[in-house]
DNA sequence: TCAATTGTAAAGTGGATGCTTAACTATTGC
DNA sequence: GCAATAGTTAAGCATCCACTTTACAATTGA
């Protein structure tokens, strides 16, 4: 219910960038090592790391080290805390529309001509 | 289904600041002129323009000019875009282990002992 | 009419972001 | 042991971002 502001901050900054998103959404279909995540994109081993740093300082995505290989996953509470974030506003205003649709209705029935 | 990269960079990256988020919890509630947004903001009209500017840029928010007030309102298609792809995300990794889960499951159930 | 209100436009600034290259470390397979 | 693999660190750089200030324009109410 209650969200800290800096994370959803640091949360939706890393869902804001398309290499960000393209490993996400790689790792949602299974954990990958480093090199794995940067083979489809264009840059820089150096440049994905800091990505993963970001999506892991945000808390999307979680990492070890076993031998020489990072292997990275998901975290899955990351996620749905921007999840929900969104949909407590859309239901917010969801309910709004509801009792607006109701009061204009109900003005209807009793002014019809208006 | 399919979700244009640049504007998922636009949204997210306007979710990504407490002031916007801040006008979008706002907007959620009724809508609202641009003074009206800036109120509890710690930041000059100006600001806020160029905030506002960049939620209607990503879709999240709309507005209109009447006499010399600006109202604005949330777009609702907009959030919905951002809260879809995060959505598809998390159901793919959950059918993900789900699947690992029922392995894991038949696997102790065969080799109980390992 | 004219002053207050409401919003816009433009230019500037400091700090964050998204890369690059280069140099380096640790692990593995032969 | 030694070359190849996998990752890490640091420095540098161009660009973007979140403001500010200043000046200006349009609308409204007394």
């Amino acid at each position: 219910m209650f969200h800290d502001s800096a994370q959803l901050d640091l949360m939706f900054q890393a869902l804001a960038d398309p290499a960000r998103r393209m490993m996400v959404e790689r790792l949602s279909r299974g954990s990958a090592s480093v090199s794995e995540l940067a083979e489809p994109l264009d840059m820089s081993l150096s440049a994905v790391m800091q990505h993963l740093q970001l999506l892991e300082t945000s808390g999307l995505v979680r990492s070890e080290k076993v031998g020489r290989v990072r292997t990275c996953r998901i975290e899955p509470k990351g996620l749905s805390m921007a999840e929900s974030w969104i949909s407590e506003r859309r239901s917010t205003w969801e309910r709004r529309l509801d009792r607006l649709g109701d009061f204009l209705a109900a003005q209807s029935k009793t002014n019809p001509k208006e």
